[in-house]
DNA sequence: TCGCTGTACCAATCATAATAGTACAGTTAT
DNA sequence: ATAACTGTACTATTATGATTGGTACAGCGA
């Protein structure tokens, strides 16, 4: 399970959504395993449920996940909302992208680092 | 001179601090040129000018622009700071990478839409 | 029926951005 | 000296969004 970071600035909410795609992504969770219900993930974070039921309603409406009343929330097995996922990735990373050229950073130096991060990573990460 | 956009959910004084940092980046204004003076931006932009004032403070406790009371505000000729907000642009980015990578971008993809983006800027943009 | 699940409200709280207004200090030119 | 500009410093207020707290309803399963 992810972490909750209260000091980070980022909404609680999105954190909470972010952390399920990544499960997702990692394959830690995969289409109709079971997530924690509302009240217990609230109970475990100490945060409102309110919160927690946000954060669903989100993942819901994104196709991530899909909710039965009664019984509980489940990860979808559509690749469609994966596919969503992947393409609001790209978009929000061409943000970024555009950013840090905005702020002087070259295309050149941007690969350079990516690669770095990826192969300090192999080295020696966990 | 740069654009603000009200709808997009950023601050306003960050937009006026990333608007000066980008001219900086692009040569625009060089070390010694006079920014606007508080007032007269504010009213440029329709904002108030507490709101300018934010912005110049954040931008010269960055060491990017310098204030004389008085005289004016300008850009500063110090390459430390340039170096800086070079600096804190590769720790962002950086996030930006990571956060993708969590929503299952790799690494050859993220390379592959720089790579995209800057072809395309020299074909047709501008 | 009981206990769990998701869902839907509404009001209150908290933090932050932005506004509005005023005042003070330094520079420049007349 | 005066006027008109510059930056700077406050305080108070408003607006917005995130979060909380509480309650209530509906569906599922033992």
């Amino acid at each position: 399970m992810f972490q909750l970071d209260f000091k980070s600035g980022v909404p609680i909410c999105d954190q909470i959504v972010n952390g399920f795609i990544k499960l997702k992504a990692l394959g830690v969770l995969k289409g109709g395993d079971q997530l924690p219900s509302v009240r217990a993930l609230a109970s475990k974070f100490s945060v409102n449920p309110n919160t927690v039921q946000k954060s669903y309603a989100i993942l819901e409406n994104s196709g991530i996940i899909y909710s039965v009343k009664g019984k509980g929330s489940f990860m979808s097995d559509d690749e469609t909302a994966a596919n969503a996922v992947l393409e609001s990735a790209r978009l929000e990373f061409m943000a970024a992208v555009r950013h840090a050229n905005d702020l002087g950073l070259d295309v050149d130096e941007m690969i350079n680092l990516i690669k770095q991060n990826s192969t300090t990573k192999e080295d020696g990460d966990k």
